[in-house]
DNA sequence: TTTTTTATTGAACCCGATGGCAACACTGCC
DNA sequence: GGCAGTGTTGCCATCGGGTTCAATAAAAAA
């Protein structure tokens, strides 16, 4: 699918492709050059970034926006939504399949043109759930803009 | 409840509870910035977001963590979800009341301790979906990490 | 090989947001 | 009133994710 856009497949390209596919979980674009880099160590955070929205107009990987945080990035493989710890900012996905027409919810009844939708599940990662001190612990102030069950 | 914090009610910190809640939508911080300045000119940015922070935790005000994009706040009325145009970046709030029990669906399934849930919609203002060049349109890439129905 | 086109590099830059700190201004208290 | 004590402000520097730019390198085309 490179060729038809005029893309060329480069070493920085293939590179980043295949560790990201060795790479589990949802890697934020630095931590992804950290680990390009060990193979190519003069490749430039730009060239990461670049490439990482290539791919992913591509199709190749995908790109989590997620809220007030990093972008991440993971190869796809079928959509799902995630789950974030609030305290060191983990993310995992969540078991959850797709909600098929979520968006036809509200349809009618709004003047945006409803395209798609994102859902995000926040709460406690094992590590942080347990140990409250644990690295990354950021003050824990409970965010008022979510919907949480008294 | 300013009192059992020792926090105290400064002229700054009222104006800027007073404005927000004359603004409709869901201001950033520097439109709310804009805002107070008229009332008073010497306020400082830092001090407009020392205050929104202080606000949002006693509750008078909420702010939001929508992806990727700068916060926004507003007063707090009740629970709702928000829309966002993918291109201007202009927030609404979604005709769709709280999901109760939502992530009690995942509870039982994840390793994480679920707290919370946050659902965006994503789509095309009234606006940009009739004037594809109005400003601020960005690229618009299809956002690939969003459920869009095919 | 030479030419043409696309990609990379490294640094500067952008922008939202935060932190440090001296000066300031409330709040008791004498 | 004068005086600590402490919360707050304004200012400025800094941070961090991310992007842009001119120069250079590399890949595809001729």
């Amino acid at each position: 699918m490179l060729k038809e856009t005029n893309l060329r497949m480069t070493r920085q390209r293939r590179v980043i492709l295949e560790e990201l596919r060795k790479m589990d979980g949802h890697p934020t674009a630095d931590k992804i050059y950290a680990v390009v880099r060990k193979r190519l160590p003069k490749i430039s955070l730009g060239t990461v970034y670049r490439n990482l929205e290539v791919l992913s107009v591509l199709g190749e990987i995908q790109k989590l926006e997620l809220s007030g945080s990093q972008k991440r990035f993971d190869c796809i493989s079928d959509f799902h939504y995630h789950i974030r710890c609030t305290c060191c900012d983990r993310v995992d996905d969540a078991p959850m399949g797709p909600l098929k027409d979520f968006e036809n919810r509200i349809n009618g009844e709004t003047s945006f043109k409803v395209l798609g939708h994102r859902i995000e599940f926040v709460g406690l990662c094992p590590d942080c759930r347990e140990n409250p001190t644990s690295p990354g612990l950021k003050k824990f102030i409970p965010p008022n803009h979510l919907h949480v069950e008294k």
